[in-house]
DNA sequence: AATGAATGAGAATTCATTCAT
DNA sequence: AATGAATGAATTCTCATTCAT
C-alpha cells in the first residue's frame, strides 16, 4: 500500500495524486486506504519516513567503517548512488515531492538530510585533522561545502536517474557517478585543507 | 499579471495555486487571465519561458568575456546567485516546482539548464587546453563535472535562500556562496586536468 | 447496547451517530451490533418502542387510580416530569430526535404521544362529567385542549433538562414543574367546563 | 435559493438534506450554492436567520398595540398560528431541526425564541397588574407560565401541521387554534392572579 | 457467539474554465 | 477591453453494511 503511494506520488506529485488512484495502484478500496493511514496527509508522511529510513538505512550499511574519510565518503556516495539508482521512485518522491510540498513534509525530509550532511561534515573534518590542516577552516565554511557536495550528489543522482533521454547510451552507473563525484570534490577539498585555495581578485 | 503568477506559484506551488487567487494578485478579473495566457498550463509555460530567460540573461550579462576561464566562472557563478537571492519566487518556480510537475514543463526548464550546463562544459573544456592538458577528458566525463557544478551551484542557492532559518545570522551573500563553490569545485577541476585524480582501489 | 444507543442518538442526533460510535460506547463489536437489531433504521426504532415504552410506564405507575381526576393528573405528571428529568437521554430521544428524522420514527412515537394524550383527554372529559357540566365539549375542542397540555407538559420537561444555563439556579424539580403546570392549565379547564369562557371579539 | 434550502431541511432534516438535492430544487448548480453561502453550516444559519425573522415579523405585525392585554395575546397567537400554517415547513425548521442540531444553530434559534417568551411574560406581567393582582408572582413562576405558554403553542402549532394524518377532517384554522389556546390559558391565569390557585396535597 | 477486515455509495467542497454582456 | 455569473468534473473523506473465520 505505501509501496502504491510511492509510485504514485512520484509519477503524478502530491497534490496531483488522487486518493483514488493510489487505492486502485494499490490493488484495494479507498476506504482500506483511510482505514490504515487516515489521509492524504499522513499517508504521505509515513511514505517519507519510510524512504528516509530506507535511504539512510543503505547509505550507513554502505559505509566502510574505521577507513579514511575518503574511503568513508566514496562508499557512503556508491551506497547512496546505487540507492537512488534501484529506487528512483523513492528518491523521486524525497527528493522533488516532499522537498517542496510546504511545511509538515519539509521538516521530515530535512532531519533526514541533516543526517546526511552531518556525515559529510564529520568527513570534511576528519580529512582536515588526517592532513594535519594548518589552515582552520571555519564552521560556516565547512558547513557550506558539506552542503555543496550533498547538493551535488542529490543533483548527480536526479541526473543519472533522469538521463534515460538519450535512449543509446545506458545511465552511469553508481560506481561511475561516485567516482565523477569524488574526483570533482575531493582532490580540491585536499588542496583546500593544505591552504591552496582559490581567490577572487578584488571583485 | 506573469508577475502575480510567479509569486504565487512560488508560494503555493502549481497545483495549489488557484486561477482565482492569481487573477486577484494580479489585480485583474480571472477571465482577463484566460484572454491573455489560455489556460493554467499555458500560464505556467509562459512564467517558465520568462523566468528562465532572465535567469539566464542574469548570468550572461554577469560573465566576463573574453578573460580565463575562471574568471568566466566566477564572475557567472556571482551573476547566478546573485540573481537567485534578488528574485527567490522565481528560483523558487524555476528550481522547486517546474522540475516537479511532469512532463511539458519539466523538458522547458531542462532546455534552460541544458543551455548553463554547456556554458559550463565548455568552461571547463577550456580550462583544460589552458592547462595544456596531457590526459584526454572523456566527453561524458566533462558533462559529468559539468552537471555536478551546476547541480552544487542550484543547491547552494536554494540552501542560501531558505537558511533564513537562523534568524541570527544573515544568509550568505551572493559572492560568499560563489567563493564556497569555486574553493569546492575549482582547485579540484585544475588537479584533475594534470591528472591526479582520485582513484578507488578495487571496489 | 440499547442504553449505548440511547446515549450516542441522545448525545450526537440520529444521522450524526455512527454505528460504530454506538458499538463502541456498548463495548461490543459492529458486526454484533448488526446480529442483533438489523440496521441503524431498526436499532432506532428499538429504541423508540423501549424508551416509548419506558415512559409511559413510568406515567402510568405514578398515576394515582381511582382517585378524582385533577389528582390523577397531577400524580401523573409528577411521573413524568420526574421521569424526564432522571432520563433526559431518553426523553431527548424521543422528543427531539425520533420526531424529525421522518417517516418510520414519527409514526413510533406519535403512538405514544397518542396513548398519553388520550390519557389526559378521558381525565378531562372525566372532570368535566364530575363538574356536571352543562355545556357540551365539541370532541374536537376537548382533543385540542389535551393537546395543548402535552405540548406544554412538553416543552416545560425540555425547558427543565435544558435550564442548566444559568449555573446558579438549580433546576426546577419534577414537582415544582408539575405544579407550574397545573396552576397554568387545571383552573382554566375548570372554569371552561362551567362555561366560562374566553370569546375574541368580533375578530 | 434559501427557498429550496428552507424546503429540503424542511423535508429531510439538516444532516440528511444533501446540498446536490438543495442545489437541484433551486434550479441552480452546486458551485452556485456554495458561492453565495458558503458552506452547508452558514446556509443553515443564513436559513435560521431569515425565518425566524419572518416569524417575529409576523408576530409582530399581528398584534394589536395598545390594547388589553389579553387582545394583544389574542391578536399574537393568530399571527403565529396564521404563519406557521401558511410557512409549514419554515416552522418545521424553526422548530423540528433548527432545535435539535446543536451549537450553532440552538443559540440562535433559541434567540428569537427568548424575544417571543419576553413579549409573552411582559403580557402576563401587564395582566396581572390590570387584574390589580394582590398576590405578587413569582418571577420565576411567571417565566415558567410563559414557558408553558408559548410551548403549548408551538406544540399546538406543529399538531395543526401534522394532522394532516386525518384525511377527512380539514386541518384546524389559526383562528381556532388561538382561541383554543386562549381557553386553555387565559381564564386560568386571570384565576391565578386573583390567587386562586391549585395546590397539591402534601404529596 | 463474535469479530477483524473490507467496501460501495455518497457527502461536502474546490477549481479550471466558459458565456453573456 | 473586461467581467460578473455560472458550472462540469474532480477530490478528500465518511459511513452503513457485509463476509470469512
Amino acid at each position: 500500500m505505501l509501496d502504491a503511494a510511492v509510485a504514485t506520488f512520484a509519477r503524478r506529485g502530491y497534490r496531483a495524486a488522487s486518493m483514488d488512484e493510489i487505492a486502485e495502484v494499490a490493488g484495494v478500496s479507498k476506504p482500506l486506504v483511510y482505514l490504515y493511514l487516515n489521509s492524504k496527509e499522513e499517508l504521505f508522511s509515513a511514505v517519507i519516513r519510510r524512504e528516509s529510513a530506507a535511504l539512510v538505512a543503505a547509505v550507513r550499511a554502505a559505509v566502510e567503517p574505521g577507513g579514511a574519510a575518503d574511503r568513508q565518503l566514496w562508499s557512503g556516495l556508491k551506497g547512496f548512488f546505487t540507492y537512488t539508482a534501484e529506487h528512483p521512485d523513492s528518491w523521486a518522491v524525497l527528493h522533488q515531492q516532499a522537498r517542496t510540498q510546504g511545511e509538515p513534509f519539509v521538516r521530515e525530509v530535512a532531519a533526514m538530510r541533516a543526517g546526511l550532511t552531518d556525515f559529510v561534515t564529520g568527513l570534511i573534518a576528519a580529512a582536515a585533522r588526517e592532513a594535519g590542516c594548518d589552515t582552520e577552516l571555519a564552521e560556516r565554511e565547512v558547513a557550506g561545502l558539506a552542503h555543496a557536495l550533498v547538493g551535488a550528489a542529490e543533483s548527480l543522482a536526479e541526473w543519472a536517474n533522469t538521463a534515460t533521454a538519450g535512449p543509446a547510451t545506458a545511465p552511469p552507473s553508481a560506481r561511475e557517478t561516485a567516482a565523477t563525484l569524488m574526483n570533482f570534490a575531493w582532490t580540491g577539498l585536499g588542496r583546500l585543507m593544505v591552504g591552496d585555495r582559490w581567490t577572487p581578485g578584488e571583485n
